[in-house]
DNA sequence: ATTTAATTTCTGAAATTTTTGAATACTAAA
DNA sequence: TTTAGTATTCAAAAATTTCAGAAATTAAAT
């Protein structure tokens, strides 16, 4: 139940960014830990592990399964509950991508689209209309291409990803593909 | 000095969204009352417009400019310092993806390499080590494509922000673009 | 130099967030 | 049912973050 040196390091580090990424300290270790241990681990394991309360672990381990981060395993005759990462590296950044965009930029989209479909009413609020419509406009990009690259097949994905500086060349080409004779928009 | 209910809104929007963003309440207020304010306020007007201590508004002031999101305007024969947004929305927008990514990615990035190169001593080791690959790959390949994007001209961007879903149809052709005959990757 | 206008830094108080641990609830088997 | 092994909840304590306002600093104007 005790880690190396070098794990140690590595989850105490989740810890630290935790905050960061989007949730506290405890909650980062605990993402840090199961990611980067082989079995699924027991709540009692991680509060030892990590030297924190029973509680808090409880909290922490409802916290990530509604990430949706770590998956419970059950072993036959054995009620106890073992957490483990709920997919692969890739599935959980992805994970953690949208549940980022779900609670950075959803409610400000929403907020930005009611204000933009009032009139307004002097020159202060034109300006700050235009700004928001910028904001709305830009926010609206990202979150269509969030959705885009999740809809794209693995393959497609890592093709996409090769493509490094690439991306100009095909770019450049983007034109010609897309307006093929008889295939429109 | 007074902001209209609906600019007021989104003011406040800012501020509790503020945290989420990467900074606090207060900054996230500022941030948002800068960018649609059409013209640059002095600090102590965004006290005032804010309700909050010119204290807090020097820090504020301070913490955006690390961040490069407003800049300093003069008024000849005025000593005061006048604040606006450091550039478009979608200048602004760049800084905040990249100052999180120095802030969120970069350090998470150095450990993991550092942890890579040696050499592991026992099986948890070495699965955690593959875990901590995997995060690396996926880390740099992020890294290396915000940086792409960065490279791109303003037209190029455009243009593959209107791509959408064609993404997937441009991918397809992607090997025949690349692989044309004499230019090897 | 002195005064005045402005900005920055600092400290402790207030607010917020995190954590604990005891009490409570749940659940499967005896 | 009861019991024992679990998991969860929640109020209070601890830790952290934010903030106002005073004091210090800087810089321009006289």
């Amino acid at each position: 139940m005790s880690l190396s040196e070098k794990n140690l390091a590595f989850v105490m580090h989740c810890g630290e960014m935790g905050s960061r990424w989007g949730f506290n300290r405890t909650i980062g270790q605990m993402c840090g830990l199961l990611t980067i241990t082989k079995e699924p681990m027991t709540a009692n394991e991680i509060a030892d592990t990590l030297s924190i309360s029973r509680g808090n672990v409880s909290m922490g381990i409802k916290e990530l399964q509604s990430w949706r981060l770590i998956k419970v395993h059950h072993i036959p005759g054995d009620r106890k509950e073992y957490y483990g990462p709920a997919g692969s590296i890739w599935d959980m950044a992805n994970r953690v991508f949208e549940e980022r965009k779900k609670r950075e930029i959803d409610p400000t989209l929403s907020l930005l689209r009611d204000n933009i479909l009032e009139e307004a009413h002097n020159d202060d609020e034109r300006f700050a209309q235009q700004q928001m419509q910028e904001i709305h406009d830009l926010l609206e990009t990202v979150t269509k291409w969030s959705a885009e690259l999740q809809r794209l097949s693995p393959e497609q994905l890592q093709s996409l990803m090769k493509l490094g500086s690439g991306i100009g060349k095909v770019l450049d080409f983007k034109d010609k593909i897309l307006k093929k004779p008889g295939k429109s928009e």
